[in-house]
DNA sequence: TCTTTTATGTCAGTGTTGTTGACTTTCCAA
DNA sequence: TTGGAAAGTCAACAACACTGACATAAAAGA
């Protein structure tokens, strides 16, 4: 039980082991904490969070998405969103335009600001994970895409293949 | 700019290709939230929160550790901590030794029900890596286990190194 | 047209988790 | 015996999440 799965004494599926799995645990913990480290940085400055980075970053992705498409991808309650967006219009980092065919949305943009500051924020992020990429090289980093995609809710995953093939606005 | 990294235009790298990138970082994002979803769920019915999570978790990892290097492990203040811990220890999860040689430290151990519950957030946790892993296989695992390493600040990669060598208390 | 539903916004209250700053107690070690 | 390290605590604050309730505008359907 310390070293070994339940299931098998002898087996060859070391990479099962109890052991490997808490390991595996643990190398996501510190591995999240510096892939948040440098954008942390960049934002406290601002006095911005961590949630204003992922609004930036899915409107950056998707621009002239809605509050609603924003609503699901990032998986918390409009109260919570909008207390963030909020704020990043005030310090005019994005821009709103009524929906075109239906006039209740509000189509999100970044402004130039914003876009200034999205791309110093995932410059910052890009440069460590091209950074781990390279050093582990393509297979590892085609592993790693592949287990990360196992870790995923089954909606979270609809959502991400979503906006890997579209950019889907 | 696009679809490309500005470095070359011809080059083999594709798996540095700054879509990759991004696709990596999105994919980081939505992995860590399927990663902490079970046990965030078993931690809402006690009112506890991820906090409480990890201290458990590397208490378990290092029974009878220090208070200090708790901290240094979680990388929080310790007033965050000492919040945390005083919750734990009031709810009868975490026990606590005065030191041996050093009168001053508190040594951290979970109690009985502390070691179910650890069990129970681990189980959930792992279920979820062994079926990432599994679906992915072994040779995926050592890739993500490179780049999430990778991925560390180096002060975070030799804390996970100690801890994954000695179990290190 | 009238009604219902949808998209969005907002107010109030609450809780976890982090921060800084200031201060105290305990106690090891020089 | 004194300096400093380990730990605890209080207060204040902020980011970020939640629930619940209510408001408004516009689309959609009966």
């Amino acid at each position: 039980m310390q070293d070994r799965t339940p299931s098998g004494a002898g087996d060859m599926l070391l990479y099962l082991t109890d052991e490997q799995l808490r390991q595996g645990i643990e190398a996501m913990f510190f591995a999240y904490r510096g892939f948040t480290a440098d954008p942390d940085r960049l934002l406290a400055r601002r006095g911005l969070g961590r949630a204003h980075h992922r609004a930036i970053h899915f409107i950056q992705r998707s621009p002239g998405t809605t509050v609603g498409n924003l609503l699901a991808t990032l998986g918390v309650t409009k109260q919570s969103l909008n207390r963030v967006l909020r704020r990043l219009i005030n310090d005019e980092l994005v821009a709103t335009r009524t929906g075109n065919t239906d006039r209740r949305q509000r189509l999100l943009y970044l402004s130039e600001e914003g876009l200034a500051l999205e791309r110093a924020l995932s410059e910052a992020q890009k440069r460590r994970m091209r950074a781990a990429y390279r050093a582990a090289g393509p297979e590892a980093v085609a592993g790693f895409r592949l287990v990360l995609d196992q870790m995923m809710d089954p909606a979270q995953r609809r959502l991400f293949r979503a906006l890997s093939r579209g950019g889907g606005a």
